[in-house]
DNA sequence: CTCTAGACCGACCGATCGGTCCAATTATAT
DNA sequence: ATATAATTGGACCGATCGGTCGGTCTAGAG
C-alpha cells in the first residue's frame, strides 16, 4: 500500500505535531510556513502537498486539539461522579492543558482578517464543542437539584469565559507559577462559581 | 511654538487614535504600517517620524487606552458607593468597553516572540494596572464584611479572568449579540461570583 | 523489466513587510 | 530677507511572507 518515499502519514502526524506546537507558543501570525518547514523537517513542497494552505493547516490543528481536549475530558468525566468532583476536575483539565493558548490563537486568528463563511462556521462548531462541554455538566448539577436552577446559557458562559480567561490570566504575569500555583487558582475559581450558583436565586 | 507644516501633535494623535481602532480590530500582528498610513491619512515618513517602530507605536496605544480606561473607572465608580454596586459596575464597564479587545492584541503580541525585558516590564505594568482596579474593589468588599475573607489574589485573578474570559467568548460565538444582552452576561456572571464570595468559607 | 503514482525537494515567484532616507515645504526666530 | 527647525511625502531597501512549479525518487503494479 505505501507507495512513496515513505509513509505519508507518519510526515503528516509529524507535521501538525510541530505545527500545533508552534501556534500554540507564538499564535497564528507569528508562525511562518518556513518555521513549520523546519520544526517538522520538511520542505515546503511537502509541506504544501500535505496542507493547501496555511489556514487550513491551522484548522487542521485546532480541529485535532480541541478533539483530543475533549476525548480526554469524557474519559476522565466517566471516573468521576457529582457535579462537584466534576467542575473542579474540569478546572484541572483545563489548568493541565498545554494546548490551552491555541484558544487564544484561534481568537487571534478569527480575528486578524474577514474570513470565509465556511470557515466561521468551523470556527463556531469549535467553540461549541466545548461549550457544551460546560453546558453538559451545567445541566447535570441543576437536574440533580445540586445547583440552583438559574439560566443556563448565562452559566455556561461564566463558566467558559472563567476558565479560559484564568488562562490568559496566568499567562500574561510573568511571575513564574509552577503547575500546582496555576491549578490552585483554578481550583478557587471553580469553588467560587461553585457556591456563587449554589447559594443563587431564582 | 508651532513650527513644521502643519501641528505635530495633531497629526500624533490622528495615528494614536486610527492605530488603536486597527490594533482592537485585527490584533497586533495583522496590521501594517501601510495600513496605519492610510487610515490616519499620513505618509510613512510623518508615521515614523513621530514613533520610532511599531512595537512603540503599539505600546503607546494601549497604555494610553489602559490609563483612559481607568480614568472613566476611577470617574464611575466615585459616583457609587457599596462594593455590590461598584462591582456591578465594573462589569458594565468592561461590557462596554470597546477598546477592551486591545487586551486581546497584547496578549498576542505578547506571546509572539520573545521580547526584551524593558517592554516585558511596561506589559506587566499595564496589567498591573487593571489588576488594581479588582484588587482594591475586592479589597474594599473584605474589609467592610460584605465579601468573606478569602485568598485575595486568587479572587482578583478569578474576576479579572472571569471579566476578560467573557468578553473573548462573546466575541467568538458569532450569534449577534446585542449589546444589552452582552451586560446581562456581564451582570450574571458577576451576580454569581459575588454570592460565591459571600458563601465562600475560610 | 517498464510504468505509474504518490511523496518529496528546493529554487523561485510576486507581494508585502517594517523601516530608511532625503528632498520639499512651511511657520517661526533673527 | 534669511536661516532654522519641525514636519511631511514617497521612493526605496533588504528581508520575508504564503504559495507555486518542475522535477526527482521510490515502491508497488503489470
Amino acid at each position: 500500500m505505501i507507495r512513496g518515499r515513505s509513509d505519508g502519514e507518519e510526515t503528516k502526524s509529524r507535521i501538525l505535531h510541530n505545527a500545533s506546537s508552534l501556534f500554540a507558543q507564538k499564535g497564528y501570525g507569528a508562525v511562518s510556513m518556513n518555521e513549520v518547514c523546519l520544526a517538522a523537517k520538511v520542505s515546503k513542497g511537502s509541506l504544501y502537498h500535505h496542507f493547501p494552505s496555511k489556514d487550513e493547516l491551522f484548522l487542521h490543528v485546532v480541529e485535532e486539539d480541541t478533539q483530543k481536549w475533549i476525548c480526554e475530558w469524557e474519559e476522565l468525566k466517566s471516573k468521576l461522579s457529582g457535579t462537584e468532583a466534576r467542575l473542579f476536575a474540569l478546572g484541572d483539565h483545563y489548568a493541565n492543558d498545554f494546548q490551552n493558548p491555541l484558544i487564544h490563537a484561534l481568537e487571534e486568528y478569527a480575528r486578524s482578517r474577514t474570513l470565509p463563511d465556511d470557515i466561521r462556521q468551523r470556527l463556531s462548531q469549535i467553540y461549541e464543542l466545548v461549550a457544551r462541554v460546560c453546558r453538559e455538566l451545567l445541566q447535570e448539577g441543576m437536574d440533580s437539584g445540586y445547583l440552583n436552577n438559574m439560566n443556563l446559557e448565562s452559566c455556561v458562559i461564566t463558566l467558559s469565559g472563567m476558565l479560559e480567561g484564568i488562562g490568559r490570566v496566568n499567562e500574561i504575569t510573568t511571575i513564574a507559577n509552577t503547575r500546582e500555583e496555576i491549578r490552585a487558582y483554578y481550583r478557587a475559581a471553580v469553588q467560587i462559581l461553585l457556591q456563587g450558583i449554589r447559594a443563587g436565586e431564582r
